[in-house]
DNA sequence: GCATTACCCTGAAAGC
DNA sequence: TGCTTTCAGGGTAATG
């Protein structure tokens, strides 16, 4: 999600504004096909506004449509001020009335993009289901210890489900959980309102400071300007596994939750 | 109805 | 050096 967040401040700066003059599509499918009419919905109308909720982007176009974007792990969207040659992974060029464009590059295609004309933001079904923002009011320790009670998960599945809290990745959610000294077996309904206040804490704290550094780059992540982010070189538990924890010197540990690595440290999390 | 698992995909890294 | 295997992860359909 603060890569999502600072993809969507750029293109507020970038493409607010202008009129879409023709698309190009690769005709690869995405997480779903694409299909001819993301270019019929979406030619000739004007970008009014640009908006994220969870990890989706979602232009607001003129006459009145949504363009829904999700990035996948490997998506890049790319504003060029001129002309460019599309790679083997450029899966749509949006082209502006100013000659400007837009492109959408994703080599591993676990991204979407799609139109709707519904009257709401809300009404998109793809957005109908998530949960609440992790930086909204609405999540505070008691909306949180609520949420958990009803849960006989895993800590870690929990925060990784869009449905609950829309927006953590794996990355955010290893360090939220480390920041906030919580165990990522813990069974959900075992923790305590005390906890859930820490979780809360962790979560908004992780999350903002990824979204002060523009995000974390590995290796996929750059913005609509090519640049990466620099939140990898504040991260304390995400892929240090043997390296020592920050806050008591234990050897971080992995293991695999959901096929997916959870990096933490086995004495502060408990 | 809820929780968990498998799958989609390709590039990079590791293993041989 | 070059081929093969493994791993990474967001979302969701299928399974338990």
């Amino acid at each position: 999600m603060p890569e999502v967040e600072t993809i969507a401040r750029n293109l507020r700066k970038t493409i607010v504004g202008k009129r879409v003059a023709g698309i190009r599509l690769s005709g690869l499918p995405l997480r779903k096909p694409v299909g001819g009419t993301l270019a019929e919905k979406l030619q000739g109308r004007v970008i009014r506004k640009i908006h994220r909720r969870g990890k989706y982007l979602i232009a607001e176009m003129e006459p009145h449509a949504f363009w829904l974007i999700h990035l996948g792990m490997s998506g890049r969207l790319y504003f060029h001020p001129t002309e460019i040659q599309p790679s083997k992974h450029t899966h749509a060029t949006i082209f502006f009335s100013d000659a400007t464009r837009l492109e959408y590059r994703d080599p591993r295609r676990f991204g979407l993009l799609a139109t709707y004309e519904v009257a709401k933001i809300s009404q998109i079904p793809e957005l109908r289901a998530l949960g609440v923002e992790p930086l909204s009011p609405k999540l505070d320790r008691e909306e949180l210890a609520r949420l958990l009670k009803k849960c006989r998960s895993e800590v870690k599945s929990f925060l990784l489900d869009q449905s609950k809290i829309a927006g953590l990745g794996n990355i955010y959610v290893c360090e939220a959980l480390h920041w906030a000294g919580l165990h990522p077996s813990r069974r959900c309904f075992t923790l305590s309102r005390e906890e859930a206040g820490r979780l809360v804490h962790a979560v908004r704290r992780t999350v903002k400071q990824a979204i002060r550094n523009r995000g974390t780059s590995f290796s996929d992540f750059r913005d609509s300007d090519g640049k990466p982010g620099d939140n990898q070189k504040f991260l304390r538990i995400f892929q240090k596994e043997g390296e020592k924890c920050r806050r008591c010197g234990s050897m971080i540990l992995r293991m695999r939750q959901g096929n997916r690595s959870t990096f933490y440290c086995p004495c502060c999390q408990k």
